[in-house]
DNA sequence: CCAACACATAAGCACAGACTTATGTGTTGG
DNA sequence: CCAACACATAAGTCTGTGCTTATGTGTTGG
């Protein structure tokens, strides 16, 4: 069950910190580690975790890793709060309608 | 940090099962205990940090307490992903810009 | 009133997980 | 080639947390 991954995946502060850092763009592990005062097997472990709920994806160049958001994980947490639909606040309720007619 | 305790909440699969229950309407600890083969005190405790975590709200009325979804903790949860706007699917992309045009 | 009820709190246990240091694996410039 | 680099994996420690049983607190019908 991967919203399980997610949902762990995200209860981690150090973890959100590492994706948002990401959303400013693509970095590798190094960078990521950047003002973080942490070890780097703990970032590894870290993006780890996140990759397996497809939070984010890696692309290997060489000896360098790339990281980026990983929109999967996105279009979950989404669907998930799409279940609870009936108890959103009105503002944001109306953007479920939008999306039942987007449906292909 | 509220996003902290929203996401640590519903990383535990029980929490969100009985989350889930509520989703279907109003109800009290016993009748969300029903068929969960768990005691008592362990639903009590999930039910303390769903509502510290702004998910779910209690009425007691009489000797009875029950609960519902608060729709204040999906909110947040709507708030956070938006944050990653920029990396969502295009299909869900297109519901922020409505977002954006609500705003007061 | 008070016994039964509905739930909360206390205390303790066992396992998960977030960290560390040490080491392994693959890549590249000189 | 091989030393330095970038990252992953291993192994161990320590804290957090999800569960249990036992007990406490407030409410209500008879």
């Amino acid at each position: 069950m991967i919203e399980n991954e997610i949902f762990r995946a995200l209860a981690d502060p150090t973890r959100r910190a590492l994706f948002e850092k990401l959303a400013a763009g693509r970095m590798n592990a190094s960078a990521l580690r950047q003002g973080m005062s942490i070890s780097q097997p703990a970032i590894s472990q870290h993006l780890s975790v996140l990759r397996q709920a497809r939070l984010v994806r890696e692309e290997r160049q060489g000896r360098v890793v790339n990281y980026e958001i990983d929109p999967d994980g996105l279009a979950l947490i989404a669907g998930w709060l799409e279940r609870y639909r009936a108890y959103w606040p009105a503002r944001v309720n109306a953007l479920s309608d939008l999306l039942k007619d987007m449906e292909p």
